[in-house]
DNA sequence: CTTTTATTTCAATAAATCTTGAAATATATG
DNA sequence: CATATATTTCAAGATTTATTGAAATAAAAG
């Protein structure tokens, strides 16, 4: 991953509303969870979950798919474990300080 | 780490020419790099790196200290790391799914 | 004390993001 | 088809961030 790809997800990252949404979506499992309860969860307007879930959704971290009136979101593990990996492997070097700080 | 405080270090991550900041500093270790060296190195003007140093060092992900004319800066593994951790742990429920993405 | 070197701070403008509610789109149901 | 539900898109103004160069600060040297 270049950096400015890695950049863009930590943009997506940079928000504690969307980061609720990663953990409700994590937690919700393979299942995921629709855009309204979302927007419920987090506790945000229709429109500003929308923008969330654009934003997460932009960055990949996040796909969405739908069913029936509503549309179903789940957490892209492999893109977030891609990010984890840059951030250790490519923009730290591997650094052996860096991991034996985040056991 | 709150939610708001990891928001800030992802925001903090969210621009290339910072990575390669980081980046730069890993490999330094622990002697670090003085503002105008880590300038050089990404290609800023010493305003613009200046800035950057700044929006790092707010975040905890760097820290200074003056040596003569010179401003040294370090990276903080420990920071760094407790952002990883934070985003296992405690944003993605220390997911089995995540852990099998990032070896 | 003046000059030089290293770096930050400031001011001004440009660009991006946030926020809100109203309108538009897509799907289902009677 | 008309209506209801779920969600997104759009527009407009407020707030934040980016970018640049000039001025200010800090420390060393002559």
């Amino acid at each position: 991953m270049i950096d400015e790809e890695a950049a863009h997800l930590f943009l997506a990252l940079s928000n504690p509303d969307r980061l609720r949404i990663i953990r409700a979506l994590v937690v919700a499992g393979p299942e995921g969870l629709n855009a309204g309860d979302i927007a419920k969860q987090v506790g945000a307007s229709a429109s500003r979950a929308s923008f969330h879930l654009a934003s997460l959704s932009d960055a990949g971290i996040i796909h969405r798919q739908r069913q029936s009136r509503s549309l179903r979101y789940r957490v892209d593990f492999a893109r977030l474990g891609a990010l984890v990996t840059y951030l250790m492997r490519d923009c730290c070097n591997d650094s052996r300080d860096l991991k034996s700080c985040c056991p």
